[in-house]
DNA sequence: TTGAAAGCGATACCAT
DNA sequence: ATGGTATCGCTTTCAA
């Protein structure tokens, strides 16, 4: 295994009969030297291809210009679309991003805080998961000097700026669709209310079913705790088979609505017409599926880099932040499966 | 900003009245040390919940226990299930990894392999952008002596351990099946023949047909270089209007399939029965379109894990590793799209 | 069994 | 404008 040595800056200095001091100064910019000079070393780096080892530079300064991401899931749609706006946000700034999944489980994630914490990350972008309440293994980052921005999964526990989706405001506009397009005794499929984005649409749904002085019935929301597919389709064949079927479903996310639609598909149910159905996500899945469904954009991409941005300014600010919360936008995504009844 | 600064260790020898070595040995089990001081030095740090500074570990010891992973796109799929895999096995050995996307760009990949070489990763995961062609970039890894593994997309430009899916035997096993439930017609949406996937899996079709001594028609296959719906969309089309239309088409991606499907569906075409269709990946949504989209499973996890793997036993060893190509069985997965005519 | 000390490579303070 | 040198925190010979 051929490796070749590397050049260090010492050696730049003995052979140019200089002090490393001038050889690092003529390097970085810094200081006042004389153009000669700085020329020469430049040249003679260049010519030899000199690196500077990361490590050392790292080491020394204290810094790693790694940032921490941590997702419950990677494989999920709306979850790498945030990955990839970080990313392309952290490559912008010159900063590198560490990735890992807590698999949505509170022992995850602390594993993986205390290996990046370990590793010396400078920052970290976080969507908690679902088991997440404490928080004390976050909480050690920012005790360390490294700001944290907390985004989509969040916890009010914390002190740390924080990006969401504007879940209430979402769920309204799209319960408010499905009104508009003539349907009326609407149902939810929710997900658990102890999590915040899901108890937040919730109280999108809510609202503006009360604002349209529709039924608001206990009995058709129901709680899908591991929001699935099965589930949606299961909750649906029960709401269905009620005695006071709904007119429409408004699902905390397009996995569920899948679920949903297969069941009134496979009753014959005709969608839209005689059930109206809505997701939540805008999953790739949701183009593709017949009907399609209609559903609401996220804006994942923007979200990981609107956070990556908070979080490296942060950073370079040496900056824990407070406690702002920026709230993105979301779109409706109207297609087949919500049209008029 | 309140932070703490952290105990060293030094400290703790000064305290202890030790010295640093002995601290160092005894937190690390090395050598032979007493059970007292050992005992002593452990329960000290433990009660000032001394952590070692990694950068200073990683400087000294010249390694970073990260790993660079270079993907052409993390949303899709297939690369983020990879990518899942990867993360898992990593953990499991003690690694990080780094993630970058190449956009399917040469440039892009260049660069992510120039910040993750500077940065000091011990090894790299890569899978390379459909422009990528002579490789420096990368062989510049290994001439530094890390280890470098490509998996999926892969070059038999550079000399590293691949990890590939059988792609011929997919497509091939794909083909049968369609000829098994009594298709006779089948065409081809492909991708770029430079690519190698793509080509593998032009061969296992070509071949499949040749050995059941149906037609081979150059005009049934078609060049999807972009390898989109739209053009799934758009050849379907032109080939259900020619003077020959297929009976079936056997797509390059699930995607493409969807564009077939798409446009069968609008030119009401009975799939399956009139039309026979399988794609290639099994992504996620070919579960839920209608009819199922039959395809074939690409085992993304299993194959991140497996390069994974390799990477790092690499790195343990201080081995480059040589040409060696694990290849990873594929599955079919039958749906409807598929089934008899 | 333990200690002393020499670095790893780059930076930055203090001189000159 | 440039040099000398201590230093970051830890590991690892070499000695004792």
């Amino acid at each position: 295994m051929a490796e070749k040595r590397k050049i260090t800056l010492k050696d730049i200095a003995r052979e140019l009969k200089l002090s490393p001091s001038t050889v690092s100064r003529a390097l970085n910019g810094y200081a006042s030297l004389s153009e000669e000079t700085i020329r020469q070393v430049k040249e003679y780096a260049e010519k030899h291809s000199y690196v500077p080892n990361a490590l050392a530079v790292n080491f020394r300064k204290n810094r790693t210009s790694i940032i921490g991401l941590i997702v419950p899931e990677i494989v999920h749609h709306f979850f790498s679309t945030t990955i990839s706006g970080a990313l392309e946000t952290a490559k912008k700034h010159g900063y590198h991003v560490l990735v890992a999944q807590s698999g949505d489980i509170l022992s995850g994630e602390v594993f993986a805080c205390r290996t990046m914490l370990g590793l010396g990350v400078d920052g970290l972008l976080i969507s908690i998961s679902n088991e997440t309440v404490e928080g004390d293994h976050i909480q050690d980052f920012l005790e360390e000097g490294k700001p944290v921005v907390q985004f989509d999964k969040i916890t009010d526990q914390l002190v740390t700026p924080k990006v969401v989706v504007d879940d209430f405001n979402g769920a309204y506009e799209a319960v408010n669709h499905l009104i508009s397009e003539g349907y009326r005794k609407i149902a939810h499929l929710s997900g658990r209310m102890e999590v915040k984005n899901a108890h937040e649409r919730f109280l999108g749904y809510k609202k503006a079913v009360e604002d349209h002085g529709l039924d608001f019935r206990e009995d058709w929301v129901k709680n899908c705790s591991a929001i699935s597919e099965q589930e949606g389709y299961d909750f649906t064949k029960q709401l269905m088979e009620s005695a006071n079927p709904p007119d429409a479903i408004f699902c905390i996310t397009d996995l569920v609505a899948l679920g949903a639609m297969n069941y009134l598909k496979s009753a014959r149910y005709e969608v839209p017409g005689q059930v109206g159905l809505m997701g939540f996500s805008n999953w790739m899945l949701s183009e593709y599926t017949s009907p399609n469904l209609s559903s609401v954009d996220q804006h994942g991409f923007e979200m990981g880099q609107k956070a990556t941005e908070l979080l490296i300014e942060l950073i370079k600010n040496h900056d824990l932040g407070d406690n702002e919360t920026v709230v993105m936008k979301t779109d409706l995504m109207i297609r087949q499966s919500s049209l008029g009844k």
